[in-house]
DNA sequence: GATTTCAATGGGACGGCGTTCAACTCATAC
DNA sequence: GTATGAGTTGAACGCCGTCCCATTGAAATC
């Protein structure tokens, strides 16, 4: 057959997505392939690659939708709260609930790697700064302005350590921790990161300060190594 | 060809496991495959199934293996170091450092997912708990003997907050951070979670006794959160 | 209405994959 | 010397991603 023109490029692309979206939230990643959305959206194989460069391509965009969401929804809960521990919190939450709601297709984030030579492309590390800046935003009571890299550290190590309980637990690779206990952990890490942050405020930068010896091969320092004391370093 | 006696089963156990190791080790798990780690050891494919299930047989062996050396190498920083801040963070670091050397070893470890109806194995459990017992030694002083639980989830989540910062920077999906910025967050997580511990520490044990959380859409309760709740908030 | 054009499309082809299994081979046991 | 059966092979099956080009039919031109 020739051109059907029975859907626009656009409108192909959608499909194209929806059909991979929906197939992922239904098989998980590996259930994917060019040929399993075709067969869903009645094109050839083929018809993919005038849409998009290779499944890769295809997965890519798929993860902007999760990213899209995933922002959409964490900025509607910074509209709500003002920047404090509790919004921390709630973000924390929000993305653990995210995951639990939709486990394959937030797994695809992580599960999917660029092929060898590609890198990841600019686009998507600014959704990633965009979520980021979520974070950093709902800290904003925890740093001064002229605090921007701790605050900017500090969210990072939040959005990776919630991401690790979640991914672990997940995954069942965090002993003797099921996805139901993984929001305790949650609640532990975020609870008792911010009251380091807070031990370490007002007061001077080394919250276990004596141990700055570099004993033997490696040199540690938790004092400095605290880089987050936020008064700090 | 027929028998060729050439190997004993157990050797040819090694070399398949050891065949497989080295191609995921330059190529990723992607580029392994049963024909791969045949051609390499000069055997057919099939023979592969007659040791193994099938791949992810294979693979979860491999897993093992590098979960052996992974428990070694925290063991032996801990018969360097008692339980202290420093211990815990030198751990941290090993473990980073570890994923550094090998990286698409360790990857392996989380790229790699059971299929479906399938769980992890009970030994693969029961390796698991053993790294997390060197975390728990290692926080050994901030807790007192009948803190377990709070010990044993300290460590869950330091352990899972390490992994998520070097999962997420190898993987260039936490925004601006590269591997090598990374070990400045491993170093702010544990430093200023330690902090948060200790700010914490007088403070009698109901630490989260009252975080019945799954109470309402989202129940924020920083306090109470705070597993080892610190005073503050 | 007839003709031309050419982008969209289908679908076969290629080389790879995991896995199975019938057939073959040969060290060992007798 | 022969029979046995475990170890091994390699072809076969049904997938896969990707490529490529003959075919098609909507739009442009006459």
């Amino acid at each position: 057959m020739g051109r059907r023109s029975t859907h626009t490029p656009e409108q192909l692309r959608k499909l194209i997505l929806d059909a991979a979206q929906a197939i992922i939230e239904d098989q998980g990643l590996s259930g994917l392939s060019a040929r399993e959305i075709a067969r869903r959206i009645s094109y050839s194989p083929g018809t993919i690659y005038n849409m998009f460069d290779n499944l890769d391509d295809v997965i890519l965009n798929v993860e902007a939708r999760i990213l899209d969401d995933l922002r959409e929804r964490l900025q509607s809960v910074l509209l709500e709260a003002p920047p404090s521990s509790e919004a921390v919190l709630r973000l924390a939450r929000n993305y653990m609930d995210f995951t639990h709601e939709r486990p394959r297709l937030w797994n695809v984030l992580f599960e999917h790697y660029m092929p060898e030579g590609t890198d990841v492309p600019q686009w998507y590390q600014d959704k990633l700064e965009e979520l980021m800046a979520c974070v950093e935003t709902s800290l904003g009571s925890h740093f001064t302005p002229s605090q921007d890299d701790e605050r900017r550290r500090a969210a990072r190590v939040l959005w990776a350590g919630v991401h690790g309980i979640t991914s672990l637990s997940t995954a069942n690779k965090l002993a003797s921790v099921t996805s139901q206990s993984a929001s305790r952990l949650v609640d532990d890490l975020v609870g008792t990161y911010l009251a380091g942050l807070e031990a370490g405020a007002g007061v001077d930068a080394d919250s276990d300060s004596g141990s700055d010896r570099g004993s033997g091969a490696i040199a540690v320092d938790a004092g400095t190594a605290a880089g987050g004391s936020p008064a700090g370093e």
